[in-house]
DNA sequence: GGTCGGATCATCT
DNA sequence: GATGATCCGACCG
């Protein structure tokens, strides 16, 4: 793992499956600058949605495109955001052309700056593993439905490589249709990347 | 330390 | 009116 991460997003979202989009994102950064506190962290946990007809997606083509879910066939880069259970909020990233309908979920971050923020926002660890608990240390909300992923508040910044063998590949979590999918991404143990030492919550 | 059920509401049928 | 791309606290062992 290189010591420093790239400053750009270097991902292409747009022009591969969102399987090897999720798989892509893996290593990269977001930064979040919600209510003017910065926060950042690395992805190490994703899963793909949408596709070739995939019923687990919210955008599945029995469902086709309704209020919820037209973030998701909209251009690449741009949030989808929706209420889980009525309690959380989750954070997909749009990929794919427009009209596709495809999304990556954003499952697990390891958090590398403003901890104590993320800490504020959830008042527990974890911080943010989990979807859920992701979008809460982010200060994500509806309010950020359809954002472009380029610009603050909530942006995707390069990261670093993860090389295959510390790539883990599974079935989606919690879905109760096609969760056999390997289309689940995480990193392998820890990231080795600097993070800020000696925090505690 | 592992399992179980309630919370809570936007969205779709 | 039913259903979750979940989380957390309570309870059990």
């Amino acid at each position: 793992m290189g010591s420093a991460p790239r400053e750009r997003l270097d991902v292409d979202l747009a022009g591969r499956s969102v399987v090897e989009a999720a798989r892509d994102l893996l290593g990269c950064r977001v930064e979040s600058t919600v209510d003017g506190r910065r926060v950042v962290g690395v992805i190490v946990e994703t899963e793909a949605y949408g596709g070739a007809d995939d019923p687990a997606s919210h955008a599945a083509t029995a469902v086709g495109r309704t209020d919820r879910n037209r973030a998701m066939f909209g251009p690449a880069g741009r949030a989808y955001v929706y209420r889980s259970y009525g309690v959380h909020w989750c954070l997909n990233v749009v990929t794919g052309p427009e009209g596709r309908g495809e999304a990556v979920l954003l499952r697990g971050l390891d958090p590398l700056e403003g901890l104590e923020t993320m800490h504020g926002r959830r008042g527990r660890t974890p911080l943010c593993a989990g979807p859920g608990r992701l979008a809460q240390a982010l200060g994500v909300t509806d309010a950020l439905y359809g954002h472009d992923l380029a610009a603050p508040p909530l942006r995707l910044l390069g990261g670093w490589s993860v090389p295959a063998e510390r790539v883990g590949v599974s079935g989606r979590v919690g879905v109760s249709s096609a969760s056999e999918r390997p289309h689940r991404f995480y990193v392998r143990g820890a990231l080795g990347v600097s993070r800020p030492d000696g925090w505690r919550p």
